[in-house]
DNA sequence: GCTTTAGACGTAT
DNA sequence: ATACGTCTAAAGC
């Protein structure tokens, strides 16, 4: 079977550096803002040798104009991506993904919730899902938060997930949310 | 509150 | 088969 060529990019947004990578108008990973360009690639790094991944269609949008998305997202802008796609199936990880794309800007689900919309008791799966997302801020695992409320591990560390979750007005009292 | 412990279960190796 | 993980619930302090 062919493949097609992945493309990288990375760009800045407010000092950040981001990093993309696509496949002809399906955007396969997108990093977090990162303080530098190794960091932000390091992100992507992982998910783009698997062809079997979720991914968003580009629509020819420009690589730069979605940096710019991506960063606005990440300081709290709501932003409307497309809808997560997979090519292939129902797994368990894919699910997940699908599910946590509908928490809005704002609102936070538990791992638990998650589990259980899946008809699933397999919380720890659902983090180990998460924690393979290859699109954060557009897949918005920072919006799930362990059943006690306190705010769970994230990829870019707990600190930037409070910041993501604060930026987007949720409300943080010590090192839990308030719904 | 905070720590430990066993349990649950999809995934990678 | 085994080990790991963005977890949970219960028990003890």
């Amino acid at each position: 079977m062919k493949k097609n060529k992945i493309l990288i990019s990375t760009g800045t947004y407010r000092e950040l550096y981001f990093a993309i990578a696509y496949c002809e108008d399906k955007l396969i990973s997108c990093s977090l803002g990162r303080n530098d360009e190794k960091k932000a690639l390091e992100d992507i790094k992982k998910f783009i040798k698997n062809n079997e991944l979720p991914y968003v269609k580009l629509e020819s949008m420009k690589s730069s104009e979605l940096i710019n998305e991506l960063g606005k997202s990440y300081y709290g802008e709501n932003i409307d991506f497309n809808p997560v796609q997979h090519d292939n199936k129902n797994n368990f990880s894919f699910r997940v993904l699908k599910e946590v794309s509908k928490i809005p800007p704002g609102e936070v689900k538990t791992y638990k919730e998650i589990a259980e919309k899946l008809d699933s008791k397999a919380y720890r799966a659902v983090g180990n899902a998460l924690n393979k997302n290859p699109l954060p801020l557009i897949i918005p695992c920072h919006r799930v938060v362990r059943t006690d409320m306190s705010l769970g591990e994230f990829r870019g560390g707990s600190e930037m997930k409070k910041k993501l979750l604060k930026s987007e007005q949720v409300k943080i009292k010590g090192n839990k949310v308030i719904r």
